[in-house]
DNA sequence: GTCTATACGAGGATAGAC
DNA sequence: GTCTATCCTCGTATAGAC
């Protein structure tokens, strides 16, 4: 499995070849299914984004759902990595209000402003087979905890307002963060002025 | 096109058999799309569904796609109208921040509590041709500005935190709520607490 | 490892009977 | 209007040469 290991980095060394176009390919459908959709995107497209023909694929993976497994997962991956690591930074005993806040902001940017695979991933949930939906949403469930476990530390720390359902609360603030990727568009944004506004919203409300 | 208008009322007189079927592959058509989505939903299904053959659609619709514009075009129809039914209720000259909590609500109930179009529309707009899409989201952009100006009779009203970018608000408020398509199922939910809840984190913020 | 060529299945779409 | 039967296109996947 030294293939899912160092995804992040972009070093060379010590990459077989096999291995350097494994990722190339991954790259390319990570392109052009955040680009084309599951639906949209086909194995041609996506062989000649990665410089290659489409029989050339079966080369690197077993199937075109293997392929699409394998940029959702890498996308939620760099998500939860990007917002543990800011949240790391923060050291283990921070207020936990300025942790849902480093949570929102970083979870914002990784899906506005990193790979396309996190995009992707976002983008293709609802649209991939249930046999692969439901492996994905397992591993994914980590990442939920790790958003509720916030939430229960807030509300414990007597920094909530009562009465609401913290899982409601959850899926209101991923969703608004998620949504993003269907109205954003690079020429137009700003992701560290959207992340603020989106945090503030979300943590005190719009109105004044 | 008086296929489009009674298109919510379920009276019978006056119809055709033709439009009645109509009717009733659009309504299984939706249900599939809404399940299925975009791509998992076959003209078999749609039409087992609606009790006839696949072969039979084509008396009625042009094609696959022409099928999937109308029942995604029903389904924001109807989301935008119920919004704006319930706004009518309140008048007029209501409290600004009573027209945007109104709005928060009947658009989620709507989109959760209402007919599979609604929620199918939501779930597909990422899916589809550019070209649908791009029609689509032109029929949307009424329903965007009426969100636009409830904002900003709001600020104007000085009710609003100052230095929000209206149009980041306005589109994390609709994300959240269209978001909860990807989660919410039948079995465990209570629309109108989560419809509470959300109009509660959007207006006052989460924390206490 | 990557190519070319091709097999294969699926599903949208059409034709004609009834 | 709806059926059955069939065509046709497209894209995934495989085989074998290089």
């Amino acid at each position: 499995m030294d293939k899912t290991d160092g995804v992040l980095v972009d070093d060379e060394r010590g990459q077989t070849k096999a291995e350097l176009t494994r990722r190339r390919i991954l790259d390319a459908a990570a392109k052009v299914f955040r680009a084309r959709g599951f639906v949209g995107a086909r194995l041609t497209d996506i062989a000649t984004e990665a410089g290659l023909q489409a029989g050339s694929l079966y080369y690197h993976f077993a199937s075109r759902e293997a392929l699409v497994e394998e940029v959702m997962s890498t996308g939620h991956r760099r998500t939860e990595a990007e917002v543990r690591e800011r949240l790391a930074t923060l050291g283990p005993d921070a207020d936990p209000i300025d942790r849902l806040c480093t949570a929102i902001r970083a979870h914002l940017l990784a899906v506005l402003a990193s790979t396309d695979a996190t995009s992707a991933s976002i983008k293709m949930i609802g649209q991939v087979p249930p046999d692969i939906r439901e492996r994905l949403l397992d591993q994914q469930r980590a990442y939920g905890n790790l958003w509720r476990d916030m939430l229960i530390d807030a509300r414990d720390a007597g920094r909530l307002k009562d009465g609401l359902d913290l899982s409601i609360v959850r899926m209101t603030i991923i969703g608004a963060l998620n949504w993003s990727v269907e109205w954003y568009h690079m020429e137009k944004g700003y992701p560290e002025k959207i992340a603020n506004d989106m945090a503030t919203v979300m943590l005190q409300g719009l109105l004044r």
